[in-house]
RNA sequence: GGUCAGGUGGCUGAGUGGUUGAAAGCGCUGGAUUCGAAAUCCAGUAUAGGGGCAACUCUAUCGCGGGUUCGAAUCCCGCCCUGACUGCCA
């Protein structure tokens, strides 16, 4: 029995979406003035030139356009007579006028058929292009190419081998994949006892840290409309990542709901940076990871994700930027683990993001750094996606700036408190700030 | 889930097939008046897109999508949302 296979619902999802939108996902008057920038800023990741064939799809676009609104106009007019004419009791003169109608309502559909469907060729190309690297990403292929920023914390040195975090939770009864394989499968987990506990004591500090720095504590939905997962990149392209039933798709980030708050609204200046944090379960299918981290809890279908995201406007997303970094730092300082900051290159940049912080944490047992977090500037990309502009003055509605990182991915700073804090005997020590999470238990098992 | 009633501009609210992109009021902006202000008066005040150097002009939008019609905010169908009643259920 193969049992994920939820494609078909997942295509019918997406074709079945409304139109809405789509025009405006790249700036289209920007590519015509300078083609040359966004093809050169595509290549720097990888990407083919793809100007010349929006902009000729663009010129049809707009001379089909012309001529049904020149047909329209004419139909319009054409009515308007018909009206008065029937006041007027001239009932020759508006069938003559009907005719002439008639014809104008050819040339329209005719016309419209064309129009839709080059329109919606336009759509197809823009929502499956990545967002353009901002200017002082490092340049690379993939993720060999990225760049250490910071270190912070010495990697402790054991006088014992350090134990793989589910060797540990396996040995203390508290983390079973076996019995998780049963009712879901593989990469599905069972904790119990402390290790349930210290999973939940994680996200709380999480969240009282991140809501300390003013990030508001919100609670969104987890089942989310195709429209919201392509408001923030994740459809079309990567429809097979992502779970669904009939009519949602489940988020794999708090990311999608958080974000898509704001979708299709006009936000008051003052609203801003508008920031924002959530406590969720994540899910993924992890279609193009078979036989990656296959062991432990590294990579599962589900798992906790403590959220932040931040809307703000276009000259405030740098800050902010690294404000979050500063925040999702703040988190690993506090447990005192071992991590260091990565810049990604244009090479690894995820789909929506114009320039990525990735935080690596150190795990003893892999004898390597290994990303817990991931801090996002998507700029205008997944705004103009979802229709979110702010007020920038009278007449002047622009679209905001988007951010989002994991402050931090729950799962994966359990493994590392595990990892980090174990004992020779196997059991583990709970770092001191999470003492009072714990309800006061100072060591595990 | 079912039945019924609704969804109109920043807000309130008129409009049930024909110059209605949409009355009126409120709000807001500019101007007049005033020493200044209030009051009053006048004018302006949605979004997206096409064309034009510009003045300007054209198209679309009355929850969303489709249909009927020469013409739809107004009629029909589907969906979404809100309210009331009702069913089932954590």
């Amino acid at each position: 029995m193969t049992a994920r296979k939820p494609y078909r619902a997942q295509r019918r999802l997406y074709l079945f979406r409304p139109p809405a939108y789509g025009r405006a996902m790249f700036d289209i008057k920007a590519i015509r003035e300078n083609p040359k920038a966004f093809d050169d800023a595509w290549a720097r990741r990888g990407v083919e030139p793809q100007t010349a064939r929006i902009l000729e799809r663009d010129q049809l676009i707009r001379k089909a356009k012309g001529m049904v609104q020149e047909a329209e106009a004419a139909r319009n007019a054409a009515s308007k007579q018909i009206g008065l004419a029937m006041r007027e009791g001239r009932k020759d003169d508006a069938e003559k006028l009907k005719a002439e109608v008639a014809g104008a309502k050819n040339v329209i559909a005719a016309l419209g058929t064309q129009l839709e469907g080059e329109q919606r060729e336009l759509h197809d190309m823009l929502s499956g292009l990545p967002n353009l690297p901002a200017d002082d990403v490092p340049h690379g292929a993939g993720e060999e190419d990225n760049v250490e920023l910071a270190k912070w914390g010495e990697p402790r040195s054991f006088d014992f081998t350090p134990k793989a975090h589910d060797d540990l939770g396996e040995a203390l009864g508290q983390m079973d994949f076996e019995t998780a394989a049963k009712m879901s499968g593989s990469r599905f987990v069972v904790l119990r006892g402390q290790l349930a506990r210290l999973d939940r004591a994680l996200a709380a500090m999480m969240l009282d840290m991140q809501t300390g720095e003013g990030f508001e504590e919100t609670a969104p939905p987890l089942l989310v409309w195709p429209k919201a997962m392509e408001g923030t990149g994740q459809l079309p392209k990567f429809a097979e990542d992502s779970y669904s039933t009939a009519e949602h798709f489940l988020i794999p980030t708090a990311e999608v709901s958080l974000t898509n708050t704001v979708r299709e609204s006009i936000l008051p200046v003052d609203a801003l940076p508008k920031r924002m944090t959530a406590h969720t379960p994540c899910f993924r299918s992890e279609a193009g990871s078979a036989g990656r981290d296959t062991k432990g809890m590294i990579r599962q279908h589900q798992f906790n994700k403590v959220e932040l995201v931040s809307i703000c406007a276009p000259e405030q997303s740098d800050d902010e930027h690294k404000n979050m970094l500063r925040c999702a730092e703040a988190v690993l300082q506090r447990l005192e683990l071992p991590y260091r900051v990565m810049e990604l290159c244009t090479g690894d940049l995820g789909f929506g993001a114009r320039k990525t912080y990735d935080l690596e944490v150190w795990l003893p047992s892999q004898d390597t750094y290994r990303e817990i977090s991931s801090i996002s500037n998507c700029g205008d990309f997944q705004a103009r996606r979802m229709a979110a502009r702010y007020k920038a003055g009278e007449k002047d509605n622009r679209f905001v700036h988007t951010l989002n990182g994991s402050g931090l991915a729950v799962g994966r700073t359990l493994v590392a408190v595990l990892e980090n804090y174990q004992r020779e005997d196997g059991r583990i020590d709970v770092p001191k700030a999470l003492v009072p999470y714990m309800g006061g238990a100072e060591i595990i098992g």
